[in-house]
RNA sequence: GGGCGCGUAGCUCAGCUGGCAAGAGCGCUGCCCUUACAAGGCAGAGGCCCCUGGUUCGAGUCCAGGCGCGCCCA
């Protein structure tokens, strides 16, 4: 693909992403660097996506979680693992028919207008249409995921094996059916997990409600509750047994008013006696602690509710068919009339929501199927306390722990029709209840032919937890299972640690014997200015696909990779997108006008990076540099500190190369007249871009691919598959580094008097330098060329006396710049600027002198502390004579 | 009620194992369209590192308490 390009003489002065970033992916695409082999010798390095619901669109979310995703494995694939990305979708099962119910009462109509068969296909026209959708837009963000092993959760391959899992599962115990108290989302008409519940403080009252004793009517049982209308469906009132108040009251019955029903007064030790009265009423059917409250005595359980919350037929008829929240009204106003209610309070509490639609969530007893935790939770706590899974950062270890170490059984059965319908059938001759892996024709029991398959599907998360190894042919023992499996890290969000990390964990021992992944990457979450959540409802998103129109793919994933901090939320503007993006922007600019200036000098053949004894000093320095970076964005991403890997690349291209090396080396790329010396500058240039595209690569994949295919003399036929750079020990070059360190601090201290005195661009000046050390010197040697042209120097002597009319700047090694200004100097001025500078050293000479005055810093702190705070010390007093020698001298002019 | 996190420049945030003359980007001020880049260059201003105590020779960093903000669990 590199061949026959544009010459690079022709970029354009502005980079232009749109011209680029598609037919570069396409070419990766046809190039097959996205696919990995499962016959590969290389260790691998796998991740698996965390799958997006088929049918969203991608929003800054996924942008943040893919790039990271992406960074991380092109990353590893250039260090030349056999790197493999799983991509897919969920079939979201809830969210996703939420929407086709949404379409269908637009016309008019609910699911069950159509029935199950035809809902379910509607669904799936519904999925065809834009399922993926969202996959093809994280190619545009340049996604180097397996597309090739897409897989969506509701494919026959995974359907298997989630029936696989549930059977398992059954045969081993694991699995029951029960009457138990769940999570009913009313407006989901189905049954939730614990962990779909969203819990909200809200404010709402606590209501005295008054219940006759039966045989003693003037007496009241006084109960206190938030939730009025359940009282309908009491069976019971409780007091705490050691609650003497209401002794009186135990074993007596009460009549329930309305319901007109006598229910006993019972001891229970969960009754908190500092509530309300110290007198609780008992709904076993809705309520989780009155459920088992309601077990232990042996309560009725009245269920007066209907799916969607409506009052059911097992309460008084003028009551039946209310919605909830009318019933709660109806049965206040009528007990105020009959004198029962004896006052309500203002009482904060947490109320459940459904984490899909928010509607208040209703405790309801049904029949359910539920996965006992316990048992799969220890292999995957063991795993956590033996270090096999790490969390980023690490306080999400707490998380997990403390969840797993009270797990409770999960709810698996949603009353819902769209997801994989659990595989149980029951018998109509025999009722016999079948439990397989394949549907049976026939009652095993009595042979019958009239089975009933269950009604309900399962919860989507019951196929997520299979992710890392369904996706690769689970239950088959495929080529890539066995290649594939472990995997390595995971990328997502905190918010999913419960529905989906754990649970991954204790699948990954249940059914292959191995933690699926060692690292466990936790992101925070993308914010708008105000720091609220992007939302769609909210209309604060961002959309990734326009950033990518107007800014390109590249500037989009450096400004997510450089402001995610480690576990900290990313905030962005989204009503000024140039406000949010231009950082990547203006780097992908920067990078593309370094290549600018580089590429023409490299045309032709250039030599490979010389010996160091023909290197000139700016090559070794930028050498030297270049392996301090490749060692910090190495350890960073090994670390998974992203964000600081993106900012040292930004900092040493666009600080040391461009505005230094570049700089420094552009003599000898024009000096024609030496070839030799020009051969070694385009070695290095040529050498150093290369290594810092490659650098860049993971984070800015299009850009640097673009540049990099009009390098000379590469490795690959793509950057993708170049090698990840590694330092070289022998580049390290401390004596280059201060020598160019003390340069650029003579050339700053130029800069600066030259802007003070408004020394126009153009106008040269001359630089006297009085006591240079050796540093110093040899800097200016090495480097005379670009020194003047970047001080807009004249002449620099070495020589003479400290004199009046000149301005004047000390450097931290003690060496003095003198600037004769002619008339241009201001006397008053330069007195002004040297006091200034006076004052801030004596202050430091002060801070200093004070700590090293101290027998305690002295004696206690270590030497090499102490021996570095006594040299700074000389050092500040040196330059604090020089300046105040200075002054002196100004003071007689 | 239990747990976790955050508070550093006007804004968004770095600052990891205590050794700072406290950093970056944006924004701001001044000068400059110097032939890679004005999406740029150079120079500069701007900080009780939330508060109070403690540990330490030494605290932005560790500990305790407080104030403010956010999240999770019950």
């Amino acid at each position: 693909m590199a061949q026959g390009k544009t010459k690079s003489s022709e970029l354009p002065p502005r980079f232009d992403p749109r011209s680029f970033e598609e037919p570069t992916y396409s070419r990766w695409s046809a190039g097959g660097y996205f696919g990995a082999d499962p016959r590969s010798p290389r260790a691998t390095y796998v991740i698996v996506m965390p799958p997006p619901n088929v049918t969203a669109e991608l929003h800054m979310g996924h942008g943040l979680n893919n790039t990271i995703q992406d960074v991380l494995i092109r990353w590893r694939r250039m260090q030349g693992r056999e790197a493999l990305w799983v991509p897919g979708t969920d079939h979201a099962g809830i969210a996703t028919q939420n929407v086709v119910e949404r379409q269908l009462a637009a016309e008019g109509k609910t699911r069950w207008d159509l029935g199950r068969d035809a809902f379910v296909e509607r669904v799936w026209d519904w999925v065809r249409e834009t399922g993926g959708t969202i996959l093809d837009q994280l190619k545009a963000i340049g996604s180097s995921a397996d597309w090739d092993r897409t897989c969506f959760t509701l494919d026959a391959g995974p359907s298997q094996a989630v029936r696989e899992v549930f059977v398992r599962l059954y045969e081993k115990g694991l699995i029951y059916r029960g009457k138990y108290i769940v999570n009913w989302c009313p407006r989901c008409a189905t049954a939730l997990a614990n962990e779909e519940v969203e819990h909200e403080e809200v404010e709402g009252a606590l209501y005295y409600q008054r219940y006759p004793v039966v045989g003693d009517e003037s007496y009241f049982a006084v109960v206190a509750t938030t939730r009025p209308e359940t009282m309908l469906g009491d069976t019971a009132v409780a007091i705490h047994p050691q609650d003497h108040r209401h002794e009186g009251l135990l074993g007596k019955q009460v009549m329930l008013p309305l319901a007109e029903r006598e229910i006993p007064v019972i001891a229970d030790e969960f009754v908190d006696p500092d509530f309300g009265t110290g007198l609780v009423k008992v709904t076993p059917a809705h309520d989780p602690n009155d459920f088992e409250i309601g077990l232990r005595h042996d309560l009725e359980q009245i269920d007066i509710f209907n799916p969607d919350a409506t009052l059911s037929d097992a309460v008084p008829e003028r009551f039946r068919g209310m919605d909830r929240f009318a019933a709660r009204d109806a049965v206040v106003e009528e007990l105020k009339e009959r004198g029962l209610l004896e006052k309500t309070e203002k009482h904060m509490h947490s109320v459940g929501h459904c984490y899909r639609c928010h509607t208040m969530v209703e405790p309801r007893v049904s029949e359910q199927w539920f996965v006992q935790m316990k048992p799969l939770a220890e292999p995957a706590l063991e795993a956590y306390r033996k270090g096999k899974v790490r969390f980023t950062p690490e306080r999400w270890g707490g998380v997990y722990q403390n969840w797993l170490e009270n797990v409770r059984d999960w709810c698996i059965s949603r009353q819902l029709w769209w997801g994989h319908r659990i595989p149980v059938w029951y018998c109509a001759s025999c009722d016999a209840m079948l439990v397989r892996r394949d549907d049976p024709e026939a009652c095993s029991e009595c042979g019958g032919r009239e089975l009933q398959q269950d009604p309900d599907v399962l919860d989507t998360w019951f196929s997520s937890w299979l992710w890392p190894f369904n996706t690769l042919g689970w239950p088959d023992e495929t080529e890539d299972l066995k290649a594939f499996y472990p995997g390595h890290t995971l990328v997502t969000a905190p918010e999913i640690i419960f529905f989906w990390v754990a649970r991954m964990i204790m699948a990954g021992f249940e059914f292959m014997g191995e933690v699926p992944f060692n690292d466990v990457y936790l992101h925070g979450t993308v914010r708008d200015q105000l720091g609220r959540r992007m939302s769609k409802s909210m209309g604060n998103g961002i959309d990734p696909l326009e950033v990518v129109q107007i800014f390109g793919a590249d500037a989009l994933r450096f400004t997510l990779m450089n402001g995610l901090g480690i576990g900290a939320d990313l905030q962005l503007n989204n009503e000024d997108l140039e406000e949010s993006f231009h950082v990547g922007r203006n780097f992908g600019n920067k990078i593309w006008n370094a290549a600018r200036l580089a590429l023409p000098h490299l045309e032709g053949d250039v030599e490979p990076l010389p010996g160091r004894g023909v290197l000139e000093l700016s090559d070794r320095w930028i050498l030297s540099r270049l392996g301090r970076a490749i060692r910090e964005v190495t350890d960073d991403l090994e670390r998974f500190r992203l964000h600081e890997a993106a900012a040292e690349l930004y900092r040493f291209f666009w600080n040391e190369l461009c505005d230094w090396y570049l700089e420094l080396v552009k003599p000898r790329l024009y000096d024609e007249s030496s070839p030799e010396a020009r051969a070694v500058a385009r070695s290095v240039l040529r050498d150093v871009l290369d290594t810092s595209l490659r650098l860049l690569h993971p984070i800015m994949p299009f850009i640097t691919e673009e540049l990099w295919q009009r390098l000379p003399n590469r490795e690959a036929g793509s950057i993708m598959v170049s090698s990840w750079p590694e330092p070289r020990p022998e580049w390290a070059d401390p004596e280059a580094e201060a020598q160019i360190g003390i340069l650029q601090e003579m050339l700053s201290a130029v800069r600066n008097i030259r802007s003070e005195y408004h020394v126009a661009h153009g106008t040269d000046i001359e630089v006297r330098l009085l006591a240079a050390d050796e540093s110093l010197r040899r800097a200016i040697d090495a480097e005379g060329e670009a020194t003047v042209k970047l001080g807009g120097i004249d002449r620099i002597s070495f020589d003479g006396e400290s004199q009046g009319a000149e301005a004047m700047a000390v450097l931290s090694s003690g060496a003095e710049v003198h600037v004769p200004l002619g008339g241009l100097i201001d006397l008053a001025r330069e007195r002004g600027r040297l006091e200034k500078q006076a004052q801030e050293l004596a202050a430091l000479v002060e801070r200093s002198e004070k700590r090293l005055a101290s027998a305690d810093f002295v004696n206690k702190a270590p030497a090499q502390v102490v021996e570095q705070a006594r040299e700074k010390l000389q050092g500040l007093r040196e330059q604090l004579d020089k300046l105040n020698q200075k002054r002196r001298i100004l003071e007689g002019e």
